[in-house]
RNA sequence: GGGCAUUUAGCUCAGUUGGUUAGAGCGCUACACUCACAUUGUAGAGGCCAGAGGUUCAAGUCCUCUAAUGCCCACCA
């Protein structure tokens, strides 16, 4: 056993065990009708992302969830998996070919494609090599990606479905368009960011005297060549006479009209907005109750279009300048004032999204809502903590149509086909039914010519036609995320044989609807609603019961960690430095429920000195099993009475120590059960327990306690630190399988004794007050020194009498003496615990005062508190309102206390 | 403009349904390397629980207001 080094070493046990759990196939899950199901979908990292310390947080909860599951008996599936993250990826896509100087339109979007799914398959398995590296316990045999082609056919599936319900329509309306990625996006993709920018006051002169002006404030000047009026509020006296006049549009030289509508702010600005239908979606809305042409004025990459006359091709904020430099010169620019303003930024890139008017399809969501909403306030799905739910609740009422649209090429192909013949036939003129521009508002559906299908159509079903094309667009991310809990499973089948369509089947009615969804707050909208949505429109039936939001994890100083910002701190190179299981450790031990997470790395520290000290202390206990010992002999039960206080007292603390981490584990408060733990096996089985049986460590009794202590201890902390726990049991003796099969501890209820524990604590702290005595004369722990103690009451002595050698072996001491008076020894000093006055004997002389001067500092400080409770006591009300224990808790302690002080009182007197 | 969260030791944070000497880790001070562990041990110092009101026998905990910080949502051009 002395092979065992003094150091635990992460770099030596984690590969090798994951390698073996693997092997075994332990992450397998498959249906098991005599167990429940437990099952996770992990929430699918981004095909090109890397490991950061979020994903580290996030799976570290599922992991400890799933082991800890797993060892209770439940059959336990965690679903791994990738999503193929659209933009995202064909951003990093496109920037790996920038460096070939290629741009994506230098190749077919056949060769881009291609070079997504050479890079996906080079660069996608990064992340989940990651995950095995801090231990997630993934049935790795399920492993999904969203654009797998099975899993695509659920996203084609669900959309078909969802049209032929009358769910998915098509329609222009003005989206947010990210002119760098060049791609609309929903609403929950463009979220707003304050930002500086100016309020322009423009003149807009009348037709009929030029030489006066309606004055227009507008924060984006560049969208006036697209002006198509300018609006005022019908009940605002200034403009009164202004409504039904004809304005003449700067620059454009058009004219336009004044009309006047309610929803026009009188306060803001002049009180006169000038109208912008193809780029603003208050104006576009104004615009289509008034009958107004929509101008288009700006390409889809942001630059200023051929309407825009001579500004055609210039930058939008280039083109800003430009145009406000010129209304200056034609004395059309009244003035400029600084005005903080919100704008909408691309979640991916972070450029400023554009209003713009383009043809995109939609999901209806007020349908799909409502069970969804339904189902939240019923509790069949609840969040931790509770307070996301209203989050929840107020997005799903005032949900907005769903722009599933994107002008992208990596992602799932929208399964609409446009028929040619019949588009013609059907009198559109749009030769491309994509984006138009400067077309006249439309709004028409395209019924004719359009076709939703599973498959390709080999032609027209009205007119025969083979000339068919699919429609150019891909679908929003989401669009298959959403079928994450579910699709993973295979669904619908139709692509499998009928053998695996059957087990698959048999699987996702097993394991559906899942036990938990552990995610942070950022993605509620995207994906925990959505999702919520799809499994009860798909499945008839909520995706999982709980969902846990964590908290996001920043740097020390509150920032979020973000590669631009520089302030990462990488799970790997923790991993390399401490350990995978320090790493987990320290997260869970600083994730209270939702709160966010400060890092710093020395946090890391003290999950790589836990696990130290599990190792050391596991040291001790192997070091000191008798070697012939077989695991039959450790596994011996005693009666309770047989054992000394001390072990009682240990087994009382470790199963009082799980049965309030199971508490904890079962309401997702994971720091607490981590810190229960910590702190059990560090301050009572390390501090005081195996202190204390040192000296007679090979005693039977001990020797089966501390073992079975460790071995408990070890199965309860697996499911946090998988590693360290797996090494250490194999090194126990007898040891066969793996701690990830046994299970969890079981609680021994009968053997919790609060009394006991109490009593046991009392005796210790006899020892922390000698220590206390000793330290302050500054006497070695060489020196040996004697003691006397006086125990005020019966069972106290006896304990003490009996424990006398705990108390000198802890203590350092020579002796300690019982004394059967209360008087004070000569040349001692003192300190009482709650019932037991103790005297340290020395040999140099004793300052009289200072001894003094302490006891009379204590004595005021217990006064103070006596007196408190004899307040409360004398209080009728509390007496006769609080209820009985508690008055009955003070009164004892009250007598505690004046017996304390009485005590007190005398040895000061005797040193008087 | 709405909503949510946070404010407790020098730092980072715990503190369940109100119950009475407010805890942890790190840091700090003093002492200690006798063989489980210096990634350690022993002892200690350090808190008007953001502020002001209120409810209650009892408030860090519940209510109201205020302040600071952070986050989310929202079409003031």
């Amino acid at each position: 056993m002395d092979t065992i080094p003094s150091r635990y070493n992460p770099k030596e046990t984690e590969d090798k065990w994951y390698a073996l759990w693997q092997e075994q196939e332990f992450f397998r899950a498959c249906p098991d009708k005599a167990k429940k199901p437990y099952c996770i979908v992990i929430p699918p990292p981004n095909v090109t992302g890397i490991l950061h310390m979020g994903h580290a947080l996030n799976n570290s909860i599922q992991d400890i969830l799933m082991r800890y599951h797993r060892m209770k008996g439940f059959e336990s599936l965690w679903m791994p998996g990738t999503d193929h993250a659209g933009i995202a990826t064909q951003n990093v896509v496109e920037k790996a070919i920038a460096k070939e100087g290629l741009r994506r339109n230098d190749l077919r979007r056949e060769q881009f494609i291609e070079r997504v799914w050479q890079w996906k398959e080079q660069y996608g398995s990064t992340i989940i090599k990651q995950l095995k590296k801090l231990g997630a316990s993934c049935d790795w045999q399920r492993l999904r990606f969203t654009m797998d082609e099975e899993y695509s056919k659920a996203v084609v599936e669900v959309f078909v479905r969802l049209f032929e319900k009358g769910l998915i329509y098509q329609g222009s309306y003005i989206i947010n368009w990210c002119p760098r990625c060049a791609t609309a996006l929903s609403d929950e993709e463009a979220p707003h960011h304050e930002l500086q920018g100016n309020l322009y006051y423009l003149k807009y002169p009348y037709k009929r005297d030029p030489a006066k002006f309606v004055v227009v404030a507008t924060t984006r000047p560049e969208t006036m060549l697209g002006d198509t009026a300018v609006a005022v509020n019908p009940k605002d006296k200034r403009y009164k006479k202004a409504v039904g006049q004809t304005l003449i549009l700067p620059l454009a030289n058009r004219q336009i009209p004044i009309i006047a509508d309610a929803m026009v702010d009188m306060k803001f600005g002049t009180g006169a907005v000038k109208v912008t239908p193809a780029h603003d979606p208050n104006d576009y809305l104004i615009g289509k109750k008034h009958g107004l042409a929509c101008i288009n004025v700006m390409f889809p990459d942001g630059r200023l279009n051929e309407q825009a006359g001579d500004y055609n091709g210039m930058d939008r904020f280039e083109a800003r300048e430009v145009i406000v430099e010129d209304l200056k010169e034609q004395g059309l620019l009244e003035k400029i004032d600084p005005h903080p303003l919100s704008a909408g930024h691309c979640y991916r890139c972070h450029t400023i999204i554009e209003p713009y008017l383009s043809k995109q399809w939609f999901v209806k969501m007020k349908l799909l809502a409502k069970p969804a909403i339904e189902a939240v306030k019923k509790g069949k799905v609840k969040f931790y903590p509770k307070r996301w739910t209203k989050v929840y609740l107020d997005w799903m009422e005032n949900i907005q149509d769903w722009c599933i649209s994107r002008q992208i090429w990596w992602g799932h192909r929208i399964p609409v086909y446009y028929c040619n013949q019949c588009l013609e036939a059907g009198k559109s003129k749009m030769s491309n039914p994509k984006l138009k521009i400067n077309s006249k508002f439309q709004n028409s559906k395209h019924e004719n010519g359009i076709i939703v299908s599973r498959s390709k159509p080999e032609k027209c079903p009205k007119c025969g036609s083979t000339d068919i094309y699919q429609d150019e667009d891909v679908l929003d991310t989401w669009f298959s995320s959403w079928l994450w809990p579910f699709a993973t499973f295979y669904w619908p089948f139709d692509a499998l044989n009928a053998e695996r369509a059957t087990q698959n089947a048999n699987d996702l009615k097993y394991f559906y609807p899942t036990s938990a969804l552990v995610t942070a707050p950022e993605i509620i909208f995207f994906w925990v609603a959505r999702m919520i949505m799809a499994g009860l429109e798909f499945m008839k039936e909520v995706p999982f019961k709980d969902v846990y939001i964590h908290g996001t994890v920043r740097d020390i100083e509150g920032k979020k960690m973000s590669k631009s910002l520089g302030n990462i701190i990488d799970p790997l190179e923790i991993i390399n430095e401490y350990g995978a299981d320090a790493l987990r450790f320290s997260l869970i031990s600083i994730t209270s429920q939702g709160q966010d997470v400060y890092l710093s790395k020395d946090r890391f520290e003290q999950g790589r000195n836990f696990a130290n000290k599990i190792w050391n202390a596991s040291r001790l206990v192997l070091m000191n099993l008798d070697p012939g010992r077989a695991r039959a002999d450790l596994c011996v039960f005693f009666k309770k009475e047989s054992l000394s206080v001390v072990n009682r007292w240990i087994l009382s603390r470790l199963y009082s120590t799980l049965k309030e981490v199971e508490r904890s584990f079962s309401e997702y408060r994971f720091n607490e059960a981590a810190n229960l733990l910590y702190s059990f096996f560090w301050h009572d089985f390390c501090d005081w327990y195996l202190e204390v049986i040192k000296a007679d460590i090979r005693n039977t009794h001990n020797q089966v306690v501390m073992y079975k202590v460790l071995e408990k201890f070890l199965r309860a902390m697996h499911p946090c630190m998988p590693f360290i726990t797996e090494e250490i049991w194999h090194l126990l003796p007898g040891a066969t399988d793996s701690i990830m099969r046994q299970s969890w501890p079981h609680i021994q209820e009968q053997i919790i004794d609060k009394k006991l524990e109490k009593e046991a604590e009392s005796l210790f702290s006899v020892v922390t007050h000698i220590r206390n005595l000793r330290a302050q004369l500054g006497i070695a722990l060489d020196q040996a020194v004697v003691v006397s103690v006086y125990p005020h009451t019966v069972s106290k002595r006896k304990l003490v009498e009996e424990y006398a050698s705990l108390i000198t072996n802890m203590a350092k001491l020579q002796t300690v003496y019982s004394l059967s008076h209360n008087k004070r020894p000569v040349r001692a000093i003192s300190s009482v615990t709650e019932d037991v006055d103790i005297y340290l004997h020395s040999e140099g002389v004793i300052d009289a005062d200072k001894e003094k001067e302490k006891l009379v500092l204590k004595i005021q400080e217990l006064r103070k508190l006596a007196h408190a409770k004899e307040a409360r006591l004398a209080n009728n009300d509390f007496v006769t309102r609080a209820p009985a224990e508690v008055v009955a808790k003070e009164k004892e302690g009250l007598a505690e206390l004046s017996g304390t002080l009485a005590r007190l009182e005398k040895m000061a007197k005797e040193l008087a």
